[in-house]
DNA sequence: CGATTTTGACCAGCGC
DNA sequence: GCGCTGGTCAAAATCG
């Protein structure tokens, strides 16, 4: 299995860098979701599986995992399970299996869609950045950021005062794909569209959103792969600050814990809510096409603090198949980050 | 009528 | 320095 790295920044070139790592490693990860019928084939992805539950989180799977040791925050106790809700979920793991996973890098979210069809793997393919995560580890810094970043929002608009001496700092980024016919995933949280363009070599555009909270700045892209349409791909920048709003749709895992406003809360939404919204298939990004994996990689020391919350509270988890003996050992993360220079001479191809 | 989306323009960063 | 590209702004349009 390949685990991948998306360059920091990037979430683009993660796209691109995982369209470029399958097609060297002889199978897109493409082809296998969109092989065999893709599994549920013509599922309708707008309609009911949550977005949450794509992404691997499983509301009552609370396996050990590595993970664990690089939570430091509480974490606020996940919605009440719903079984009935969660028809692709449900590969739980051993604990030792967890346990003897060799790094954060090849640990894995649950994959729920290995439930699915063995034969048409879904998948979700995480990754963070880390550069910026690295800044995070001054809290202070941070929320100073966020103020002066609340606080450009508004001067911006008459003056437009650019910061020239110090580089526009960006908040911790992680990128997925998903593979689904919507592109706008819903995630519980609501989000303003404030910006489109072209994407260069993709015939579709890529959004920019905003969360609508007041005072939260996280931002999210959404895109679509140029390889494959279906696929879409996520990058969220920062983290909430805030409960869960509560939306005219519901309340949705409301995070109404005050002791978790110290950090970032990703409040994972009920599956009940989110079928209702769309079903989506979860992606799978593995380059080995024998597997069913769902990888979330991250880099170095700020793993957890490039981690949403919601992310890291799942224990994400491997899937049998993806045991750590299947695994590349420590070398899984540097020999499966694809250089720049490989990246695109395989796009050239 | 407020919220959201659309869309062209603008700006900063980066590579050449 | 210049051009390209990503990201954001903000006015207008649209939606509920």
């Amino acid at each position: 299995m390949a685990n991948l790295i998306f360059s920091d920044e990037n979430p683009s070139a993660a796209a691109a860098a995982a369209a470029a790592e399958a097609t060297s490693s002889g199978g897109s990860i493409f082809d296998m979701a969109t092989g065999a019928g893709a599994c549920d084939g013509d599922t309708k992805w707008g309609s009911s599986l949550g977005f949450m539950d794509l992404l691997g989180i499983h509301q009552d799977f609370i396996a050990p995992s590595l993970f664990d040791s690089f939570q430091p925050p509480p974490i606020l106790p996940p919605p009440p399970p719903s079984t009935s809700s969660e028809p692709l979920l449900h590969q739980q793991l051993d604990a030792k299996q967890l346990q003897a996973l060799p790094s954060p890098a090849s640990t894995l979210p649950e994959s729920s869609e290995v439930l699915n069809n063995p034969a048409t793997p879904n998948s979700s393919s995480f990754s963070s950045s880390s550069n910026e995560a690295a800044n995070d580890h001054e809290p202070t810094k941070a929320e100073d950021d966020e103020e002066e970043e609340q606080h450009q929002d508004k001067t911006k608009k008459q003056l437009k005062p650019k910061k020239k001496n110090q580089k526009r700092q960006r908040e911790p980024r992680f990128a997925f794909m998903t593979k689904s016919e919507v592109d706008h995933l819903d995630d519980g949280y609501r989000w303003r569209k404030y910006g489109q363009k072209a994407v260069k070599n993709s015939p579709f555009p890529r959004s920019y959103y905003r969360c609508t909270s007041a005072g939260c700045g996280v931002k999210k892209r959404v895109e679509r792969s140029s390889d494959d349409p279906t696929i879409v791909v996520t990058t969220y920048e920062g983290q909430h600050k805030h409960p869960y709003p509560i939306t005219p749709r519901g309340s949705i895992g409301i995070n109404m814990d005050p002791s978790s406003s110290f950090g970032p809360s990703f409040v994972v939404p009920q599956p009940q809510y989110l079928h209702q919204q769309q079903q989506l298939q979860p992606y799978i990004y593995n380059s080995s096409p024998s597997l069913n994996i769902t990888s979330i990689t991250t880099s170095g020391s700020s793993f957890n603090a490039s981690i949403p919350d919601f992310l890291q509270d799942r224990r994400f988890n491997t899937s049998p198949t993806s045991s750590s003996a299947s695994l590349p050992r420590d070398n899984g993360l540097l020999q499966d980050i694809v250089p720049t220079q490989m990246r695109k001479e395989a796009k050239e191809q």
